[in-house]
DNA sequence: ACTAATATTGTAAGCGCTTACATAAATAAT
DNA sequence: ATTATTTATGTAAGCGCTTACAATATTAGT
């Protein structure tokens, strides 16, 4: 692989002058600029992006942090993410925190000295003192669902607790007066929030919430498969499960068949997330949308536009949650 | 950021001692490897990896080109790969080639200029030339799910052609005997593969083909839900249906109850790869198993490997596709 | 005790690039 | 034409680390 000084020896310029048409960064006559160019060309020249890394002391590539690879929810941030980062000539990086307070950390030192020119963290395991203390450090940090008090120009997020009372108040429009709930694990952030959205719409409403009709459960579809049975055995009545997020509800879904009670017609079940098979499942899943990809390419831009210096429009912190009506909530009980 | 030099000093060793014990490659007395150790420990110290990847022309990571990070496939092999590398401190990055022959390429040349250590492939748009090509560069590859002639030993497969003679075959045991099928775009290998399979599953029991009765889906949902609308208008009888993957099976599943048709009562739909929400689905999707993530987890162990010298037990690379038997076929036609 | 062999440490030359600064060339101002 | 500006290019010092090779210290052999 040819190297700048080859280029250099080539074109019978300096190295810097070569360095300068390679990051368009000052001014080359046009005639060295296509001597350079072509000396380039000819000898099939691509910079070695390492040694730019270290002499510049910039990577060009940014650390993700989410909680799993696989995954619906995930998959769409990443998308977003990356797409956004691969038009810049921006490199990503990621990494598995696994909701592990530990492997978070451990991640996201494992991204620090990569050198990372900035991070985009999915944290949920990790405390907000460390968040806080960590964007002291140099690397520039972006957050996704979480918004921590002192960064919040940091943090791009949707108003869980907004969803969660959405999701409730448009099966109480319904009719629904009975409900249940399950959660996700409840030390989670955006699981505690949804479930605050709930009470609160029940509040409103002057229905009563019954603390034997909430489960907690882990976010996942068995999560959703043991809420309604465990639920469904309490004997108490209910006639609307609101669900934490989509896989969960899915799980319910699922888990209602095998019970024999059918969805809407007895039990309205709404989700959370609007992931990608919310559409594929029977009945289709009303749920509440959240634009995840959207919400990860807007965290790129945050980046693109502070840490590169590459001017982004429309940029945009806040997510509005918005209730998706599909076939799982009955059209009109009364 | 603490640098070697400053611990050197502090320790009162030269350079490259703390060197040698950053790297424990050669011997180190016990008394100045203690006074390195806590000179480090003190000054907090950690390498800076891009220059360790400059001065020893090893990045530490590999470049994994995917063709989505989105959608269960992907995510269930990316999940693979990352936990695989994380646990040898090998960093990933990732790009997205969108099933697109320029994309891919350039992506593939973005991890090349990035220095990867080795690449991992899931091409399905470049040439087996252009492969063959890239191989005989310096950088090692390994590819998943694509057999190149010349390459075989670098290729982490399954079968597909089997696990299509697989699908189609359990359902010739119960009795069917007029399949349709849904085909994944048929210039990508597996999809090919896969039809291919069908067929011959078909040729050996002296059924006929109807190549009115297949059609070509994109291996996305609405493909699964447009193959089935087609199949269902041109008049022909069927009474299995098999689909080139889940997805589209799912999608398949959703129109064939918007048609009114029963599955599995009156057409018995079969899936591909096993996905993690084929579960969700109703009916429950019977399909062939695609251990994807295992297969991940197999190509990241042989970069492991061979190219940083870490040894594995059990590697392998093939993959035999097994039936998953759920409840959308039927027990018995007969 | 003295040499040979071996184990430990130090020296210094890069890895391929960026960038402050110095120099030279081109242009403008008088 | 002469000096002051501006523009284009070159020089060289790193960025933080690895690693031949050289030098020194230790141990073994006799």
């Amino acid at each position: 692989m040819a190297t700048i000084y080859e280029v250099s020896e080539l074109a019978g310029v300096s190295l810097a002058t070569v360095s300068r048409v390679v990051n368009k960064n000052a001014r080359v006559s046009d005639k060295t600029k296509a001597k350079v160019i072509s000396a380039m060309e000819t000898l099939g020249y691509r910079p070695n992006s390492i040694a730019q890394s270290l002499a510049s002391n910039r990577s060009n590539s940014v650390g993700l942090l989410v909680s799993e690879l696989h995954g619906p929810f995930f998959g769409a941030m990443m998308s977003g993410i990356e797409s956004e980062f691969r038009g810049a000539g921006k490199h990503t990086i990621v990494a598995a925190g696994h909701s592990d307070e530990q492997t978070e950390k451990d991640s996201i030192e494992f991204l620090i000295n990569r050198n990372c020119d900035a991070l985009i963290l999915h944290a949920e395991a990790v405390s907000d003192e460390y968040l806080i203390q960590l964007s002291k450090q140099k690397i520039p940090l972006t957050l996704i669902n979480r918004l921590v008090k002192g960064l919040e120009d940091r943090c791009v997020c949707l108003d869980n607790e907004q969803g969660g009372y959405l999701a409730t108040q448009s099966l109480i429009e319904k009719g629904h007066t009975q409900f249940a709930y399950i959660a996700g694990p409840l030390w989670k952030n955006d699981a505690q929030d949804r479930l605050n959205g709930h009470k609160r719409a029940l509040r409103e409403s002057g229905l009563e919430q019954n603390p034997a009709l909430i489960y907690e459960g882990n976010f996942q579809q068995d999560g959703g498969r043991l809420g309604i049975e465990t639920l469904h055995n309490t004997g108490h009545a209910f006639t609307a499960i609101v669900c934490g997020n989509d896989e969960m509800a899915s799980g319910a879904l699922t888990m209602s068949r095998e019970l024999n009670i059918a969805v809407p017609q007895q039990i309205s079940v709404i989700g959370f997330d609007n992931i990608i098979y919310a559409d594929y499942l029977y009945p289709k899943l009303t749920t509440i949308d959240y634009p995840v990809q959207l919400m990860g390419q807007m965290a790129a831009k945050l980046v693109l536009n502070e840490t590169y210096k590459i001017k982004q429009n429309e940029l945009r912190l806040h997510f509005i949650p918005k209730l998706v009506t599909r076939d799982s909530c009955d059209k009109n009980l009364m």
